[in-house]
DNA sequence: TTACAATAGTTTGAAGTCAAAGTAATATTT
DNA sequence: AAATATTACTTTGACTTCAAACTATTGTAA
């Protein structure tokens, strides 16, 4: 992430402003919050892919990993690891490829259903994960950027936004994305 | 953005649980906010690119385009909008080459600097970047995803994580993203 | 004045995203 | 049993991101 020098006023803060003065001061707020996720998430995934290289990893990579990690059986098919990670066929596809390609995960046949590829985790590919965890957890987990007040109302807010998307129904909560 | 079925039970709320089981429970409240925003960061950036479509325009493109809207001149050299959007100068390029492409931007030469390239926006691309923020404004800034008493709470909340990540050093408020 | 450092942007390569189209296999309908 | 629809994944192409290296220009130090 190109690093710049740290501005005295908040950028996004100002925008909010431009906004309301060129007579769109209605959604204003929805731009504001919209713009703070977008610089949010680029913050935290270079943080996340920093602490990551090391280990030959990124985020995508690590999000696929720890999937079959947490799973059961330790292998997955692919349509569900798209469907519980939340991204396309096709990139599911890819970040198994190059998974494939150092040796931390396997590609499978379906016992019975020969459309179907099983994304099976090696031991090499546990014992990194397991490393992975443990270095995210010191670098980025533990001090996410906000005060401990804030880890549990962001989420929440978060979360809300999450449901109105239709990512689940209810707080009641179960299984799991990991 | 790939559809899905809606998960009876929050995904991300469940990871937090399989965290904590796993003996990382200090870290296991950071992670559920990073992973939060970097799902919240899909479903908004698939929202603004879908708004966008119509106007062959991305996000990238478009924040690109309303930097030059409220830029005094019009006009501004290539690195002043990587340190505004906080992109990498090649990231930069890219843009400004596919704006060009679309007759929206014009390079030019700076006037005394022969190392610097300006980006001028074109009265189609001013035109263009109106359309697109109405259409930006109705679809998705008026209706983030979160209730209006959730909006301002978020936007300080992730303002404080911009703030840790040196953004910017106060809220007096000052200039603009745009 | 010259040599060196720094700056600005471009190019190349890697990574991951999605849309669309394709291939192969399974499920359903007729 | 055969035809058709659906599913699972791959391939191709477009898009955007960053790192590293490169080229050209300007600024600074000697």
């Amino acid at each position: 992430m190109a690093r710049r020098p740290t501005l005295p006023f908040d950028p996004i803060a100002e925008a909010r402003r431009n906004w309301s003065n060129a007579d769109w001061g209605e959604a204003a707020e929805g731009m504001a919050l919209v713009t703070s996720v977008m610089r949010a998430h680029q913050i935290l995934l270079a943080r996340v892919d920093e602490a990551l290289s090391p280990f030959e990893l990124t985020f995508a990579r690590y999000e696929a990993l720890m999937l079959l990690v947490f799973s059961s059986r330790g292998k997955l098919p692919l349509g569900k690891i798209g469907e519980r990670l939340q991204v396309h066929p096709a990139s599911v596809t890819n970040v198994i490829d190059r998974l494939e390609q150092h040796a931390l995960v396997r590609r499978e046949r379906h016992p019975t259903d020969q459309r179907t590829t099983l994304a099976a985790i090696t031991p090499q590919g546990r014992r990194l994960a397991k490393r992975a965890s443990e270095a995210l957890n010191a670098a980025v987990f533990s001090q996410p950027g906000v005060g401990d007040g804030r880890v549990q109302e962001l989420f929440d807010g978060l979360a809300e936004l999450r449901r109105s998307a239709g990512d689940f129904e209810d707080s009641t909560e179960r299984s799991s994305t990991f």
